[in-house]
DNA sequence: TCTGGGGTCCTAGGACCC
DNA sequence: TCTGGGGTCCTAGGACCC
């Protein structure tokens, strides 16, 4: 690993905040919310009474009755996040994006052409200030850990580099809610065993925190306490699911309002599965309660699928299976998800490669892709799996609706 | 902190197979 | 007839992130 930070952590302020008030001037300077029901963005003049993110409206608007409340606009937020990583695509050769708004950036190995990791971060910043009118704030690290928690410690407008030597001294101070991955759950359990601070929970054996807290939590947290964080930027990999949901509200919902939401869930999660050449093979009905309580019903199918049809007819058998618990429980969300996912095109290829004649078995049929396609075509799980899902229901119309 | 909508990853038990 | 170790898949729930 490097010895000096090449890891660049870069992070949109406020986002959807900040695309509101940078395309209406008369919002600039003034407290903005973004959503009603609930805060989904918060301007940093909103921050300063009090607002958060996820918080309800309501006691939002109380600790901060001056605000400006505006609906959100994903299309906005989706030019700018194109924007904002073109930017990032521009600045290093490999960029892992997190979320529409942040990303990781590797700059090693380009000091000769753009100068030391610092000045490539400061520049960032002003080509997204200049060419985007958002503010982005930077952590610079020697891995993803330190320069996350750095950008985060930065905010808003700013730039933070943690040097190789400055790390421990950074780290340790810090409340343990500071690391990525600790959560309210997390900390709760931490705390009631003493546990504050990022110098305490290094102290702490990998096994003990393991057995507080799963294996993998554990672990997890006692290398990145312990400044060990070996993970390296990579481009993200494929979506492993996808998914849409809708609140309710309180009111209670008729059979046959309820009925429509699945058609409306169906119909929009479909259809971007389709658009994005997908077909998943377990579907996920999710509902939440009237006690915020929670749960889920999920099939998975024999075959992958995109289809209305096939999608609508197992979310309403979930959804007749989950009846007992919603006539119970009072039902106030209703979500739908795809996972199991695979590429249409990896099928296509499969079947390209299993034509009459062509070869028998699995092997044989990754050799021939990899060969007509490229050794990068596609992997051998990925294969398989397409192969399992796609291979025999290339035909329906399901595929090019 | 009375709650949106989009995701990721982990755990644990049971079924089933060799 | 009693019994092992190992693996994969399915289902449900939970924590965390933005």
């Amino acid at each position: 690993m490097s010895s000096e930070p090449t890891i660049l952590h870069a992070d949109v302020d406020a986002f959807f905040a900040s695309v509101e008030q940078r395309d209406d001037p008369r919002l600039r300077g003034k407290p903005v919310i973004v959503g009603g029901g609930v805060v989904m963005a918060a301007s940093y003049e909103a921050r300063a009474m009090g607002v958060r993110g996820a918080m309800g409206g309501r006691q939002a608007r109380q600790l901060c009755p001056d605000a400006v409340v505006v609906r959100p606009r994903f299309k906005a937020y989706v030019q700018a996040s194109k924007d904002v990583f073109a930017i990032f695509e521009d600045t290093a050769p490999v960029v892992e994006g997190l979320s529409m708004e942040e990303a990781f950036l590797d700059v090693r190995g380009l000091e000769r052409i753009s100068g030391r990791p610092s000045q490539i971060a400061q520049r960032l910043r002003a080509r997204v200030r200049d060419r985007v009118g958002l503010t982005v704030t930077v952590g610079v690290a020697r891995t993803k850990h330190l320069a996350k928690v750095a950008s985060a410690a930065a905010k808003p407008d700013g730039l933070l580099v943690v040097p190789a030597e400055g790390e421990t001294a950074f780290l340790h101070p810090l409340p343990i809610e500071a690391l990525w991955g600790v959560g309210p759950a997390t900390a709760a359990k931490l705390h009631e065993r003493g546990i504050h601070r990022v110098e305490h929970l290094a102290a702490v054996p990998g096994g003990a925190l393991a057995a507080m807290l799963g294996r993998a939590v554990g672990w997890h947290l006692n290398a990145i306490a312990n400044n060990r964080d070996p993970r390296p930027v990579r481009a993200r990999r494929r979506r492993r699911s996808l998914g849409s949901q809708s609140a309710l509200g309180s009111r209670a919902r008729t059979p046959a309002e309820l009925d429509a939401v699945l058609v409306a869930l169906v119909d929009r999660v479909t259809r971007r599965m389709r658009s994005s050449g997908l077909v998943g093979r377990t579907i996920t009905l999710r509902m939440r309660f009237a006690d915020y309580s929670r749960a889920s019903r999920s099939r998975s199918l024999a075959q992958a699928t995109a289809g209305t049809e096939t999608t609508l007819r197992t979310v309403r058998a979930l959804y007749a299976e989950a009846r007992p618990l919603i006539a119970a429980r009072g039902l106030t969300l209703l979500g739908l998800t795809f996972t199991n996912l695979g590429h249409v095109r990896d099928g296509v290829q499969l079947a390209l490669a299993l034509e009459p004649g062509a070869p028998q078995g699995l092997d044989e049929a990754v050799d021939l892709v990899r060969e007509r396609f490229g050794p990068e075509a596609v992997t051998r799980a990925t294969l398989l799996r397409a192969g399992r899902d796609l291979a025999p229901a290339l035909s329906p119309d399901e595929l090019d609706e």
